[in-house]
DNA sequence: TATGAATGAGAATTCATTCAT
DNA sequence: GATGAATGAATTCTCATTCAT
C-alpha cells in the first residue's frame, strides 16, 4: 500500500508533469518556463527542482512516456483485429501510429523534434507491453520464413521513416498530404520486411 | 561593376552568416547570442538587425545553404565518377552524402534538427546545379524502364531515410553504428527505387 | 519667388512635420521613433536632422502651429457669427474651441500633455491673426466698463481651466462628461470676467 | 504580528518607491531606468518587477500617493488654524498647498504631468482623511445656505485650476509668478463657490 | 518536503546619432 | 543638400536557481 506522503509525492510530479506536457505542445519549450509550469501545476517554483533536473529532464520523460503510449496503443489496436496475415498486421500497426499523430498534431511537433532512438530503447525496456510489438513481429518473420536476424534493423527502419514521413505529411502537409504518401510508405514497408 | 558601399554590405552580411555557422555548431543554438555572434563577426550589434529577423532567421538561411552545398558536393563527386549503372550512380551519391556528412558531424546535428523538406525545396529551387540531382534520376528511370511518376515521392523518402538514419549513426551511433547500417540503407534505398 | 531648392526643402519640412503629426497622435511620444518618421515621411534618416534637433524640436513646432490653429478657427467662427453681446462672443469663442478639441481627441491628448505656456505665447506672436482674440475681449471689456488690466489675466485663467476640464471631460469622461462640466464652465468664465 | 517575510518584502518594496520618487523627480521619467532605480534601491533588476509591472506603474503609484499626502497635510494645517469663516477656511486650504507645492516643486514637476483626476480620486478613496475635505467643504456651504449639491463641480473646478496655474507660476513663472497670480486666482475660486 | 521571494546575469531589441558617399 | 548603413550604449524584461523559512 501507498502511504499518503507518497501519493502526494507522487501527485505533485503528476501535476508537474502534465502542466509541462500542455505547455510544451501548446507554447513550444523555448517559450516555456520552469515558472509557468510549477503556477499552472499547482505548486511551488522550488518544487519542480525536487522532481526534475530541469525542463529538458521534464522534457525527455515527457516524450518518453508519450512515444511509448503511442507505440502501445497501436499494438492494443492492432491485437484487437485478429488479423492473420502479418503483412495486414504491419499496415495496421503503422496504420494505427499514423493515426494517433493525426489526432494529436501538437504531440508529434513535440516528440519528433525530441525523440532520438536512445529515448525510444528506453521506453520500449520500461514498459513491457511494447515487447508484444517485437513479439508480434518474430512470429511473422518466422510464419514467412524471413530472415529473423533482420527484425531489428527493419524495425528500426520502419519507425524512422514512418516518423520522419508522419512529421511532414501531418504537420508541414510538405511535399505530400498524408493520403498521398501512406500508399508509397506501406509499399516501401513492405519491402523492407520482404526480401 | 559593385560599388563600395555594396561590397561592404556583402562582407558585413557575410561575417555575420559565418560567424553564426560557426557558433551554431560549436555551442548550439540555444547557447548562442546575437550579442556573440556580432561580437565573432566584428560589427556592432545593430548590423545583425539590418540583415537577419532574429536568430532563427539566421539560422534557416544557414540551413538551406549548407543542405543545398551537401547535395552539391554529392552530385559532383557522383558526375565524376562516370558510372554506368544508375544503381551504382544512387550508391554513390548516397555515399557521398553519408560521407559528407560524417566529416561535418557538427553540421550534420545543425540541419538534422532544423532541416524541413520545405527549407530543402528552396535550396534546390534557389540553387540550379541540384537540378542534376533529378535529371541523374530521371535519367536512370528512363533506362530502367522504371514508371518516372514516382522520382519525385522515391527521391523525398530515400532523403528523408537517409538523413534519418545518417543522423542516429553518425551523432547518436545507435542504434547501429554507420557501417553496420549502411548495408541495409542501400538495399533498401534499391528496394524503393525498383519495383 | 520661391527657388526650385527652397520648395524642395520645405517640402521636406513638410513631409516630416505631417508624419511626425500623424506618428504622435496615433501611436504616443514615446513610441515614435525618428526613423519611423523619416521613413514616414519618405527622406532619409539624416534628413531629419537637417530641420529639427530632436524629436522634441519637432514635437514642440508641432504643439506650438496646432494649438494656434485652434485658437486661430475658433475666433474665425465667433467673427463670423457677428454676435453682439461680449458674454456671447466669449461663450461662441469657448463653445468652438470645445468643438474643435472634441472633433480631434487625439490632437487634444498630444497638445494637453505638452502645451505649456510660453509655447502658446510664442504661437500667439508668431500668429497675427490670434491677435483679433486680445482684440475682441479689449472690445468687449470696454464696452462692459470693465477693468481692462485684468483682460491678460483673465485670458489666461480662462484658458487654463478650458483646457484642463477639456481634457478630462472629452479624453478620461472623468469625473464629469462634457455636456454636464460645460454649463459650469461657462458659468465660471463669466464669473471671472464680470467683477 | 508581522512575519519577518512580510516585514522584508515590505522594506524592498518601499525602499523601490523611495528610490523611484528620488530618480523621478531629480532627473525625469524617461532619464529614469529600472535599472537605476534598482540599484538606488539596493535590490535586485528583478525584483523591481515583483513589485511593479513597468516604470510607469510605479510612477503612478507614487503620483497618487504624493498627491494625497499634499491634500492631506493642507487639510490638517487648515483644521488646526480653526478658522470659523468658509471662505477663510478656503482660502487657507489653497494656500497652504500652494506653500506645500512651492516648496516641493521637483514633486510639483512631476504629478502635474502625470496626475489625473481618476488617480486622484483614486487617492481620496484610500486615504480617508481626505474626506475630511469634502466634509470642511460641506460644512461651509450648508453654513452658507449655498447649494449643496455643487460642492462636488465646485472642488473639482477649484482643484483643477489651482493645479495648471500652480504649475505655470511656480515651475515656469510663466505668464506670471505665483505672488501676481495668486490674488486673482482666489478671487476666481470665491467666485466658484459664491452664486 | 515544500515554498516563493530574491537575485542578477544575460538575452533581445531599439534608437539617436554619425559620417562617408 | 540628402542619404542610409553602421554603431553600441542603453533599456526592458526574463528566468533558472538558491535558500531561509
Amino acid at each position: 500500500m501507498i502511504s499518503k506522503i507518497e501519493r502526494n509525492k507522487l501527485n505533485k510530479e503528476k501535476s508537474l508533469f502534465d502542466a509541462g506536457y500542455d505547455l510544451f505542445i501548446n507554447q513550444g519549450i523555448n517559450d516555456t518556463s520552469i515558472s509557468q509550469i510549477s503556477k499552472a501545476a499547482g505548486v511551488g517554483k522550488g518544487t519542480f527542482y525536487l522532481y526534475f533536473k530541469d525542463k529538458y529532464d521534464l522534457l525527455d520523460r515527457i516524450t518518453i512516456r508519450k512515444s511509448s503510449e503511442i507505440l502501445n496503443e497501436a499494438q492494443k489496436i492492432t491485437e484487437e483485429r485478429q488479423l492473420t496475415l502479418f503483412t495486414d498486421q504491419v499496415d495496421c500497426f503503422i496504420e494505427s501510429i499514423l493515426m494517433i499523430l493525426e489526432n494529436e498534431r501538437l504531440l508529434l511537433k513535440l516528440i519528433h523534434k525530441n525523440l532520438s532512438w536512445p529515448l525510444l530503447q528506453k521506453a520500449i525496456h520500461d514498459h513491457d507491453n511494447i515487447q508484444s510489438v517485437y513479439t508480434m513481429f518474430k512470429k511473422g518473420y518466422i510464419e514467412n520464413i524471413l530472415a529473423t536476424e533482420n527484425i531489428d534493423v527493419s524495425l528500426y527502419m520502419i519507425i524512422e521513416l514512418t516518423g520522419s514521413i508522419a512529421y511532414n505529411a501531418i504537420i508541414k502537409q510538405e511535399p505530400y498530404d498524408l493520403e498521398t504518401i501512406k500508399p508509397h510508405l506501406f509499399s516501401t514497408i513492405n519491402k523492407i520486411i520482404m526480401e
